[in-house]
DNA sequence: TGTACATCAGTGAACGCGCGTTCACTGATGTAC
DNA sequence: TGTACATCAGTGAACGCGCGTTCACTGATGTAC
């Protein structure tokens, strides 16, 4: 039953945004092209109208949750500096430890994006350096101000992937909490001394 | 051919070994129990008289690795401060995002082991405590030692799992560099308030 | 504008493959007497 | 100490299952005239 062209690119975008979430849900080797298909309302045997392969839509995936990453991380920083202090807040909540929409990839399904394809790896690569931008102030961004930026996408990711994993909720909330405190300590510092 | 106690606990430590490595080489689920009993020298079938499961070996390979990072960063603090340094330089060193043997089970299996069962989570959690501990000193350690370790331990664990993903080369450099003069100036300062 | 036809999104079954696990079997080990 | 036998580490084939991918088919879409 051939689509409309409209149609049929609004299907290949629900399978892109249902399967970025899967990914980071489930993790991507965890999550079959059927589940997503059937996510997105399809069946299997659809999937190659859309995609060469499911390497193909990881890739694709993973772009537009860094894609998403980015502008939640640009929109923060454009409502200024309570809004961003809020933005880190909700990064380093217990909720977006379980909380997959809208989550970071890198934190989701970090050990296997080191693993996988090299088409997944440069739209990770290229979404991080936006982030970094972003953070530093775009172009214009001094050696010192990215270098600022990395070690808090570090220490965020760094914290999250790590309470992620612990079995126990104290321990969890305390990684977190430090973070949340030291890096807000460090942004307001930074903001004081930088203008 | 039946083996002597010896020898059937000498295979079952190997099945360990090489386990924890092929897990944080290959990750846990692209690695097949066939190719760690045929690294261990031993055909597949006889996985079962040494484990319950693929999963249980899991968990004890987690806290083999566990127990290896624990030992390393103890033997390093104790042998003092340059010490200690020179072994987060390594940690944070190009060679470590690529050499799982000894890597840490956190950076290399990460978005795996926060999907991992009860048993796996629960010896990765203990690892960490004991490295909280460790970089503390013992239980002796104040709140704010304690605090200071979760936040070197994310900081590290977020930017070589940053840098392991990171398709270019310069951009991965740049995470390890700034993370690890951060830290270094970090404890530096600490060394000399602290004691 | 109307008609004939090629296209192609979507279906659902099938393919080959690799996985974790089971099984019948082998023969050296270690124990009971 | 010697002998008979139960045990069990290890083998290699087989099991069922789920995966990514392919395929013949359907019928609405969009195009050529």
């Amino acid at each position: 039953v051939k689509k409309s062209k409209a149609e049929t690119a609004k299907t290949r975008q629900r399978i892109v945004e249902v399967a970025a979430e899967e990914f980071r849900r489930n993790g991507i080797h965890e999550t079959g092209v059927a589940e997503i298909m059937a996510a997105a309302g399809r069946t299997q045997g659809g999937f190659y109208r859309h995609f060469e392969s499911k390497d193909q839509l990881v890739a694709e995936a993973c772009s537009a949750s860094m894609d998403q990453l980015v502008a939640a991380a640009k929109s923060a920083i454009e409502s200024g500096n309570m809004a961003f202090l809020k933005h880190m807040d909700r990064f380093l909540s217990a909720s977006h430890c379980e909380d997959w929409s809208g989550g970071c990839p890198i934190v989701f399904m970090g050990s296997e994006l080191a693993r996988a394809d090299v088409n997944v790896r440069e739209v990770v690569s290229e979404g991080f350096r936006e982030l970094i931008d972003v953070m530093a102030g775009s172009g214009s961004g001094s050696r010192a101000a990215r270098a600022e930026a990395i070690l808090i996408l570090s220490a965020m990711i760094g914290a999250v992937t790590i309470a992620r994993i612990l079995n126990d909720p104290k321990l969890s909330a305390l990684v977190l909490k430090e973070t949340k405190t030291h890096l807000a300590n460090r942004f307001r510092r930074q903001q004081a001394e930088g203008g």
